[in-house]
RNA sequence: GGAGAGCUGGCUGAGCGGCCGAAAGCGGCGGUCUUGAAAACCGUUGACCCGAAAGGGUCCGGGGGUUCGAAUCCCUCGCUCUCCGCCA
C-alpha cells in the first residue's frame, strides 16, 4: 500500500510515476472519495465529542447527586445521528481502503519504460552457453529418455502441469536444495526458516497478492477452514514480522527457507504447456529479508548477488536484466529477473526474480522497526527473491550438461549431495 | 472430540460502567554521580487519524449489542493456554 499523504500531497506526481507500470490510478475518484471522507470524518468526530463531553457531564453531575433527567433528555436523539455518521464513516473509509489496496507500488527511478518483458533492460551476460557436438534435447525428452520423467502419469493423478519424476533424477531435485539453502546459510548469513505451506487471507493481502490476484491462486475451501496455498515462500516467510516492531540491532533480516509454490497459472493459458517450466506446483528456495529503509537499493543489490551465486557456481550461464515499468510486479520498486540459458529452447529463460518492495508490505502488513534516531516505530522495507526456483534449476542442469549419449553429468557442488552419482542415466 | 482458563502498551501485568489511554514493574531515552562503565537516584517514555497550531478523535484480540457513558456487562467469531480422549 502507498503512503496515503504521499497520495493526497503528490497525486499528480504518482499518477505519473505509475503510468510507467502502466497504471492507471483514477485520481478524480481518489479525490472525490477522500473529500467526502473528510467531511464525514470531521462531522463524526463532531459529533462524538458532544456525546463524550456530554457525557462526562452527566457523570459530574450524578456524582454530585443532582437531578441528570434534564441532561438525558438533551442527549435523546444524539446516539441515533452518531450511530449513522459513524456507520457511513466506515463505509467510506472501506471503499478508500479497497482503492487503496488495488493500487502498485511505484517502480524507482532507475526502472526504465516499457511495456512487456521485450523492453526489459540487460544488465550483464554471465559465462558462455555451452557448445554441443550433438544436437541438444530439451528436457522432457531428456528426462523421458531417462525414464526419470512423467507427465501423462501426472495428468493422471492431478491433470495438466503436474509431473511426478522418479530415481536419481529426484536425488537431483533434492540435492540442489541442499545445496542452495547451506550456501545461503553458511556464505551468504541467511537464517533458515520453517514455515506452513497455508496461509490466511490478511498474510497474503500483507504481501500484495490479494485482493487483487485471487486468480491466481488455489484456495482450501473446507468447513472449518479459509485458506490459501502459498504461491512462494515470500508470503509466509515476508510475513514473519507482520504486526510486529523489529529493534534496529537486530537488522537486517535475513532469511532462507525451502518450499513448494501452487500457482494456477490462471493467466496463462497455452504458454508453456509442455514440459517443467510452468507448473501448479513446484519447489523454490526462498531469500527475504527485511531492512532499514536507507538500506533496502543496496540489499537488493546483494541479495540478486546470492541468487547470481549459485547459478555461477553451478556453472550455468544467465543474463541479468531490470524489468521494465510493463512487467514490474504489483509490490515491487525494482526486480532484478535471472535467466538461466536453456539449450533445449535456444533462449534465456527467468529462474530467479528479485524484488526491493520498500514500505509496500510492511505498510500492509504493519511490519516496523524503531529508529534509534527518535524512538518511533517506522515502517521496514521488504526484499525478497529466488535463490533460486528448483524445478527451472533442475531443468537447467539437464539441458545444460546432457551427454551425447542421454545421460547427465552432475556438477561438482552437488556431488556431496548425491550418494555418490556423478551421472545420471537410464 | 470433551471440560475449563485467558487475550490490556516494546515486554510482564493491574484495572468498582464515568475521575482509564489505562496502575506497577521491566525495557528504552535523558540526566545526576563516575577517569570510564556498572549500580543507585531523578526525570521521561504507546500507536494511529484530522488539524498550520491550539485542539479534537480512534484504538485494551475481531465483529456486533446494552447504556447518556464500555477495557469493564451481553452475544458472536478468532486465537492462546491447562486437563482428558484420540493420534503422525
Amino acid at each position: 500500500m502507498l503512503d496515503p499523504k504521499l497520495l493526497r500531497g503528490n497525486l499528480d506526481s504518482v499518477v505519473e510515476r505509475l503510468s510507467i507500470k502502466k497504471f492507471n490510478l483514477d485520481s478524480d475518484a481518489f479525490i472525490q472519495l477522500e473529500e467526502k471522507r473528510k467531511s464525514l470524518q470531521v462531522s463524526t468526530q463532531n459529533l462524538q465529542n458532544e456525546r463524550n463531553s456530554r457525557s462526562r457531564a452527566i457523570g459530574a453531575a450524578k456524582a454530585q447527586g443532582e437531578d441528570i433527567q434534564p441532561l438525558l433528555d438533551q442527549v435523546a436523539n444524539l446516539g441515533e445521528d452518531l450511530k449513522k455518521a459513524e456507520s457511513e464513516l466506515a463505509d467510506l473509509q472501506a471503499e478508500l481502503d479497497q482503492m487503496l489496496l488495488g493500487i502498485p507500488n511505484i517502480p524507482h527511478e532507475t526502472v526504465p519504460a516499457g511495456d512487456s518483458e521485450e523492453e526489459n533492460q540487460e544488465v550483464l551476460r554471465w559465462g558462455e552457453p555451452p557448445e554441443f557436438e550433438f544436437e541438444p534435447l530439451d528436457h522432457i525428452e531428456l528426462g523421458q529418455n531417462l525414464g526419470a520423467m512423467d507427465f501423462e502419469r501426472a495428468a493422471k493423478l492431478s491433470g495438466s502441469r503436474f509431473v511426478t519424476m522418479s530415481g536419481s533424477l529426484v536425488t537431483l531435485h533434492r540435492a540442489l536444495i541442499q545445496f542452495m539453502i547451506n550456501q545461503h546459510i553458511l556464505e551468504h548469513g541467511y537464517t533458515e526458516v520453517y514455515v506452513p505451506y497455508l496461509v490466511n487471507e490478511s498474510s497474503l493481502t500483507g504481501t500484495g497478492q490479494l485482493p487483487k490476484f485471487k486468480q491466481d491462486l488455489f484456495r482450501i475451501d473446507s468447513e472449518n477452514h479459509n485458506l490459501y496455498l502459498i504461491p512462494t515462500a515470500e508470503v509466509p516467510v515476508t510475513n514473519l514480522v507482520a504486526d510486529s516492531i523489529t529493534e534496529a540491532a537486530d537488522l537486517p533480516l535475513k532469511y532462507v527457507a525451502h518450499t513448494p509454490c501452487f500457482r494456477s497459472e490462471a493467466g496463462s493459458y497455452g504458454r508453456d504447456t509442455r514440459g517443467m517450466i510452468r507448473q501448479h506446483q513446484f519447489e523454490k528456495v526462498e531469500l527475504v529479508q527485511m531492512v532499514e529503509p536507507e538500506n533496502s537499493m543496496q540489499a537488493l543489490e546483494q541479495l540478486t548477488g546470492h541468487a547470481e551465486t549459485i547459478l555461477q557456481l553451478l556453472g550455468l550461464a544467465y543474463r541479468k536484466v531490470i524489468l521494465c515499468g510493463g512487467d514490474l510486479g504489483f509490490s515491487s520498486t525494482k526486480t532484478y529477473d535471472l535467466e538461466v540459458w536453456l539449450p533445449g529452447q535456444k533462449a534465456y529463460r527467468e529462474i530467479s526474480s528479485c524484488s526491493n518492495m520498500t514500505d509496500f508490505q510492511a505498510r500492509r502488513m504493519k511490519a516496523r522497526w524503531r529508529n534509534p534516531q527518535n524512538g518511533k516505530p517506522e515502517l521496514l522495507h521488504t526484499l525478497n527473491g529466488s535463490g533460486l526456483a528448483i524445478g527451472r534449476t533442475l531443468i537447467a542442469i539437464m539441458e545444460n550438461y546432457q551427454q551425447a549419449d542421454g545421460s547427465i553429468k552432475i556438477p561438482d557442488p552437488l556431488h556431496p549431495y548425491m550418494n555418490g552419482i556423478t551421472e545420471i542415466r537410464a
